[in-house]
RNA sequence: GCCGGGAUGGCGGAAUCGGUAGACGCAGUAGACUCAAAAUCUACCGCUGCAAGGCGUGCGGGUUCAAGUCCCGCUCCCGGCACCA
């Protein structure tokens, strides 16, 4: 409705929505009256909700706003619900871009440091934030480069020392002969280092880890955690438990081999043994003829860099030690193969190699031309070594197996076979169940400035020591000199490096590595808590109050990595004794990705990138978090739509008109209808009052949910129930004002600028955001009448319109008095009825 | 290879328990307003057919009065792990 400016009633001078004066207006306000400034003390109920805090990148992008604009109407619709919430929000600050910019700029000729860059980012970004809207309690902020935080980090660090969980061992890691510098897993694409392009290397350096494998049974546990399915899933994957046996095999010099296995019923099928390349037996048992041939073996699989060495369906390679070992069960004589398809860090780092039932023992077998002897036979059927083709994994009966000839056996835990064969060598003393895991140990170390140091000593005389508690933080020095070789600059910094044993005082060094930043992000929603405590890392009875987080929101990549290391963590510091849950996140939900246009991952090089801050000029806050919302399942993101944020944009600008201007229409408005007056006006209430509280009843359980996208559709529907039925007479009833005031609070935590300045706009005392969430009235839902679907065998044929409280006798007769129903009921017998309360009539004929 | 998730209009997506498939929005078509355009409003909008009707939720079967939903067998897509003994 285009406003021509002379006839402006006077209730329209409000004017148009326009979100660029009320957005800056409002949030000014919010901060004034620091209506998020959370207490902690507080004797309302708490809920701590949590979203994952942001890499300081120097811009937020659409990820960010996808991240946090739903996740804070999520927390807002909790505040309403009557909780104290606390929503506050860090930076993750440590980390390799940052130090990758300073390196860059040095080789440049440049100075960058990562802190000031850093710093300035942070600002930068805390500024986007704020435009935001959200409801963040910026007094509890927690940046992890601070050495006030950081501190933490070491004495942790030293208390999992203390306590044998950090150790330091030499380690096989990604290498990047260009760089200079240990790359983690996730920066080696098809084997090359994501910066220099170098083909990495597998190189052995001794590392710290934290002992993680300590906990891998309690970790497979997430009994009273609402977490995604998927996420339980891939951390058990990840976990990787698997039931067994060790067995003990020895070689003819009578050294003993352990060996793994989860099928102790193939045993009998053992020919032959696989060690690791690395496995400290080797040396010691190689022949004299074959040291050469395995040497080079050794050398070269040691070059090979983990990413090659992984291939499935890769060429088996090996070599034959020359040494024999006895199979414990028949005595066989079996000979010992080195190859790298066994890996030293799973299991014992030796196999017994049945090829069988193991297809990768059959292949290893088939190409060195090792015999083959089946020794599970699936019933009625019979295996020849000689002309299997591939390895038979199934059930079936023992065979070949002495005593246990025809016990029944296969894959899979419990059978009897495994049962008998693992009660029979332990009675022999040769073996015993065993449970292995697939994950490692976290290897912390990471060859770089821009860290927290790890607070260890080198001291000639008494060796490792680590760094008193009253001497942390150990700081990062600021004077540093970063190379262009990539080379961490600590090692050249003689004050950093040289300093005193604390043990014995004499002349040592530091402790160069710095540490992984997941180390910081395993125990950061502690310190929020009281983000300034200088004596703890965090207050131990805030903890106790506010902890487990009650929700905890971010995306699916963290699945594994941060949010095991966060569980693990949590369960160290329960053992310290500083709290009393092992568990940090009591409930968790991860948001898909926005992708662009094209349906690709945004990225500057496909140029499909969308700039929050340029939609937020154009659209206003309220829009983009509205359309982010609305884009689709919240845990499914999908590709951005341009058009789409324009849709959103005309529902809040309706919004706007249906509240803030006169109506347009007196009731019986274009005479189509027989409707007049009181009597439209009656019909139009019960209407009304039926799509507020549908709506509220809907939205709250979209909001319970996570649902937003069908929570906007809700309100959407309900604005246009309101624009539709919307007259002189009807809205200066008290369900007017009702269905005005439901739609600002439900509305509140998906749009708060807009609903806040419509609040008060409407004449309402205090912020929106302080009101009480509506409750839904059911006797509102009961419509007088309704449509009920006849169905004849199964085919809507008609439809009849009853009274609600139509009882079933009534029903029935409706539908056959109904013109087209009766045809068809004239074709045939009745033979049966089924009624369905309020929704359908079928009749069944023959 | 193993584990998990998914497939619904031109598009994003709705659909407690099996009960009128396609809510809500985008795009589109027609109309109103306008000198005109934009904006706004109103109507239409799965396919097919003049209509009555028929068909329709990846494919093939099944259960049921009734299937997007349940069962069996496939195809394709996406994610995780990947020589884990």
């Amino acid at each position: 409705m285009a406003e021509t400016s002379e006839a402006v009633p006077a209730a329209r001078a409000a004017g148009r929505y326009n979100p660029q004066t009320i957005e800056p207006k409002w949030q000014a306000r919010w901060q004034e009256q620091q209506l998020y400034t959370v207490n902690l003390e507080s004797d309302v109920p708490r809920f701590y909700f949590l979203t994952m805090y942001p890499y300081p990148s120097g811009n937020l992008h659409v990820g960010h706003w996808y991240a946090e604009a739903p996740a804070d109407a999520a927390a807002r619709y909790r505040r309403m619900r009557g909780y104290n919430v606390l929503f506050p929000m860090g930076f993750d600050s440590f980390g390799l871009p940052a130090e990758n910019a300073a390196i860059k700029a040095a080789k440049e000729g440049e100075e960058v440091h990562p802190a000031k860059l850093t710093y300035d980012r942070i600002e930068y970004m805390e500024r986007q934030f704020r435009k935001m809207g959200a409801m963040i309690d910026w007094t509890r902020k927690v940046v992890t480069c601070d050495p006030e935080y950081y501190r933490w980090n070491q004495w942790f660090f030293i208390k999992m020392y203390e306590r044998g969980l950090a150790y330091r061992k030499e380690s096989y890691v990604n290498w990047d002969p260009v760089d200079q510098t240990v790359l983690a897993n996730e920066q080696v694409i098809d084997g090359r280092g994501d910066r220099s392009g170098a083909l990495v290397e597998r190189r052995l350096m001794p590392q710290w880890h934290l002992k993680i494998t300590d906990y891998a049974e309690e970790l497979l546990d997430f009994s009273g955690l609402d977490w995604p399915e998927r996420v339980r899933l891939m951390q058990t994957n990840w976990i990787g438990r698997s039931e067994g046996a060790q067995v003990t095999f020895k070689s003819e010099q009578d050294d003993p081999i352990e060996i793994f296995t989860t099928r102790p019923d193939t045993l009998h099928g053992a020919t032959f043994m696989v060690l690791a390349p690395e496995h400290p037996l080797v040396a010691k048992l190689v022949t004299s003829e074959r040291r050469q041939a395995v040497e080079s073996y050794v050398a070269r699989s040691e070059h090979t860099s983990e990413i090659d060495r992984q291939a499935e369906g890769r060429e088996k390679t090996g070599e034959f030690i020359g040494a024999y070992a006895t199979n414990p069960v028949n005595g066989k004589r079996i000979p010992i193969w080195i190859a790298d398809y066994v890996l030293m860090t799973y299991g014992t780092g030796a196999i017994m190699a049945v090829p069988a039932h193991d297809q990768r023992d059959f292949e290893f077998a088939r190409k060195f031309g090792l015999e083959i002897v089946p020794v599970i036979v699936p019933e009625g059927a019979e295996l020849d070594g000689a002309t299997m083709t591939e390895a038979y994994s199934g059930d079936g009966v023992m065979a070949r197996s002495g005593r246990f000839d025809g016990t029944p056996a296969g894959k899979g835990g419990e059978n009897e076979g495994i049962t008998r064969v693992v009660a029979w060598l332990q009675e022999q003393g040769l073996g015993s169940r065993k449970i292995t895991y697939r994950l490692r140990d976290w290897l912390i170390s990471r060859q770089r400035y821009w860290g927290t140091p790890i607070p260890m000593i080198f001291c000639e005389a008494c060796g490792l020591v680590a760094e008193r508690e009253e001497n942390l933080p150990v700081e990062l020095p600021q004077d540093v000199a970063f190379m262009p070789t990539g080379e961490s600059p600590l090692k050249h910094h003689q004050e950093f490096l040289n300093t005193h044993c604390p043990s014995c005082g004499e002349p040592a060094t530091r402790e160069t590595d710095t540490m992984d930043t997941f180390m910081d992000s395993s125990w950061y929603w502690f310190r929020y808590l009281s983000p300034s405590e200088s004596d703890a890392p965090f207050n131990r009875e805030r903890a106790k109050r506010w902890t487990p987080v009650d929700m905890y929101t971010g995306g699916i990549e963290h699945a594994i990595l941060h949010l095991l290391y966060a569980r693990f963590f949590t369960k160290v510091i329960r053992d310290i004794g500083l709290i009393d849950s092992g568990e940090p996140f009591l409930r968790l939900r991860n948001q898909g990705m926005i992708l662009g246009e094209d349906n690709e991952k945004m990225s500057k090089s496909r140029g499909n990138v969308v700039d929050p801050d340029d939609l937020v000029e154009s659209y206003g806050a309220d829009s983009v978090r509205a359309y982010l919302m609305f884009i689709g399942p919240w845990d499914q993101g999908g590709p951005w739509n341009p058009k789409g944020i324009e849709g959103v944009t005309r529902f809040l600008n309706r919004v706007w008109s249906v509240v803030t201007e006169p109506a347009q229409k007196e009731p019986p408005q274009d005479g189509t209808a027989e409707r007049d007056g009181q009597a439209d006006t009656k019909a139009n209430i019960k209407e009304l009052r039926r799509a507020v509280h549908h709506a509220i009843k809907e939205v709250t359980i979209d909001f319970e949910a996570f649902s937003f996208n069908t929570a906007i559709a809700e309100l959407m529907t309900l604005q246009n129930a309101m624009s539709r039925l919307k007259s002189s007479t009807l809205t200066t009833t008290p369900e007017w004002s009702e269905a005005v005031e439901s739609l600002l609070l439900l509305l509140a935590p998906i749009a708060p600028h807009l609903s806040e300045e419509l609040w008060e706009q409407s004449g309402h005392e205090g912020s929106v955001h302080l009101q009480e969430w509506p409750g839904h009235d059911d006797a509102a839902l009961v419509a007088d009448t309704v449509s009920i679907a006849v169905q004849v065998n199964g085919k809507v044929r008609a439809q009849i319109t009853v009274p609600a409280e139509s009882g079933r006798d009534e029903l029935l007769s409706a539908a056959r008095s109904e013109q087209n129903v009766a045809r068809y009921l004239a074709q045939g017998e009745l033979v049966r009825e089924i009624v369905v309360p309020g929704r359908l009539v079928n009749l069944v004929i023959k």
